[in-house]
DNA sequence: ATGGTTATGGACCGAACGGTCAACAACGGG
DNA sequence: CCCGTTGTTGACCGTTCGGTCCATAACCAT
C-alpha cells in the first residue's frame, strides 16, 4: 500500500532513551536525537511526536523495562529475603551501572517540579515497585526470614527509599568499594537474617 | 573612586540559586536569571562570569549554607543520637522542603555525568557531611546510645545514603504522611535506642 | 566642579534551538 | 505499469539561546 518504515521503532527508542538518560532532557537537542537514532527530523516527528512526547515514550519504556529487569534479578534468588538483599546490592554491584544511575531518578530530579507527566510516571512506577517489593516481603515472612509482625507495605517503602539513596550515591562518583560496603551493611541492618 | 554596585551580591546569588534549584541548570536561561536577579546581562557577566560559573558559585554557596543549616538543626538536639534521627526526619518534616528537595542532589542527577565541576562539588560536600555525621556517631557512642563496636564512618555513610533516598522520594511527589512514617521507621531501625 | 573609574542596561551578534513543510522516494494494489 | 499512499529528507522558519560591547550613568578623590 505504501512505503514501509526504514527503522526499527524499539531500536530507535533505545538509542534515544540512552541519550536522554546520560544527558538529561533539556540538554538533549533534536540534532542529538537525529544523530543517535539515524533518523531525520521529519521521520522522528511523524513517528513519535515532538521532543516532549518522544521523551515521555522513552521514559515509560525505560521504566517498564527496568521494572521487568528488576523482577528478573529478584526472581533469581531462591529465598525472598535474598531477593530483597539484591534490591539494595544490585544497583551498586558494577561500576557502569552505578555511574549511570537510573534514568527515572535522574529525570525526576531534573523535571519533577516543572513536568506533571514525569511526576505521574514516577508515581506510577514507584507504586508498582512498592507493591512488587511488598510481595517479596510477605513471601519472606511466610518463609520465616522476616518477623510476621512487620508491615510488608511499610518495609517495602523503606527498602525502595534506601535503594534510591544508593542509586543516587552511585551517580555522584563516590568510591564504589565504600558504597558496596554501605549497601551490604544497610541490607544487614534492615533485613535481619 | 568609581560607581558602586547597585545590588547586594548575596541577595542576587540567592535569587539565582532559587531558580536553578527549581528549574535545573539547562532549563534556566539568562533571561530568567536577569528577571529573578533584577540585573542586566552586562552586570551579571561582570560580577559573576558566564552562566556556568554563576551556577557553580550559586551551587557552592547553597552547599555551604545547607551544611551550616544542617549543623544548626543537629546541634539543637541534646543527645547526639537524637541529632542523627533529625538527619533522617528533618528533610521530610514539611511539605515545601520535601517537594523542593535538595539543589545539590537535583543538579548532581542532572549534570554529574557531563560536568566534572558538579561532581567535585558533590564529592566535597558529601565528604564533609560524612565527617560531620561520623562525629555525631562517635559522640552518641560516648553517650552510650550507639554500641561502641560500630564504625562511625561506615554508619555515617549509611545514614547519609538513607537521607538522600528520603530527600529524593520527597521530590517525586509521594504521599508525605507515608514518607514521614518511612523516615521514622528507618531511624528506628538504624539508630536503635 | 571635574575627571578618573567602575557599574549599568540594552542593542547587537552568530549560532543553535524546536518545529514545519514540500519535494521526492519507495512500496503494493489495481 | 502506474497510481495512491506513506516515509524520508533537508531546506527553511521564527524564536531564543549564551555571550559581547559600548554609550551612558553614578560615584569619589581631588
Amino acid at each position: 500500500m505504501a512505503r514501509p518504515r526504514s527503522f526499527d521503532e524499539k531500536q530507535v527508542l533505545r538509542a534515544v532513551r540512552d541519550h536522554f538518560w546520560d544527558a538529561g532532557y533539556a540538554a538533549t537537542s533534536l540534532e542529538d536525537l537525529m544523530r543517535v537514532s539515524g533518523l531525520g527530523k521529519g521521520s522522528l516527528y511523524a513517528a513519535f511526536g515532538d521532543k516532549h512526547r518522544l521523551f515521555l515514550t522513552a521514559l515509560r519504556a525505560y521504566a517498564d523495562e527496568n521494572h521487568a529487569a528488576l523482577c528478573d534479578i529478584m526472581d533469581s534468588a531462591p529465598r525472598a529475603v535474598e531477593a530483597l538483599r539484591l534490591l539494595l546490592t544490585a544497583p551498586v554491584a558494577d561500576a557502569e551501572t552505578a555511574r549511570r544511575g537510573c534514568m527515572l531518578l535522574n529525570t525526576t530530579c531534573e523535571l519533577a517540579a516543572a513536568d506533571p507527566d514525569v511526576r505521574a510516571e514516577a508515581a506510577r512506577t514507584y507504586e508498582k515497585a512498592t507493591e512488587m517489593i511488598a510481595g517479596y516481603v510477605a513471601r519472606a515472612q511466610r518463609e520465616g526470614d522476616i518477623p510476621a509482625t512487620a508491615d510488608p507495605g511499610a518495609l517495602a517503602r523503606e527498602l525502595l527509599t534506601v535503594r534510591q539513596g544508593l542509586v543516587f550515591m552511585g551517580r555522584t562518583g563516590i568510591d564504589l568499594t565504600a558504597l558496596e560496603a554501605t549497601a551490604r551493611s544497610l541490607a544487614d541492618r534492615l533485613l535481619p537474617l
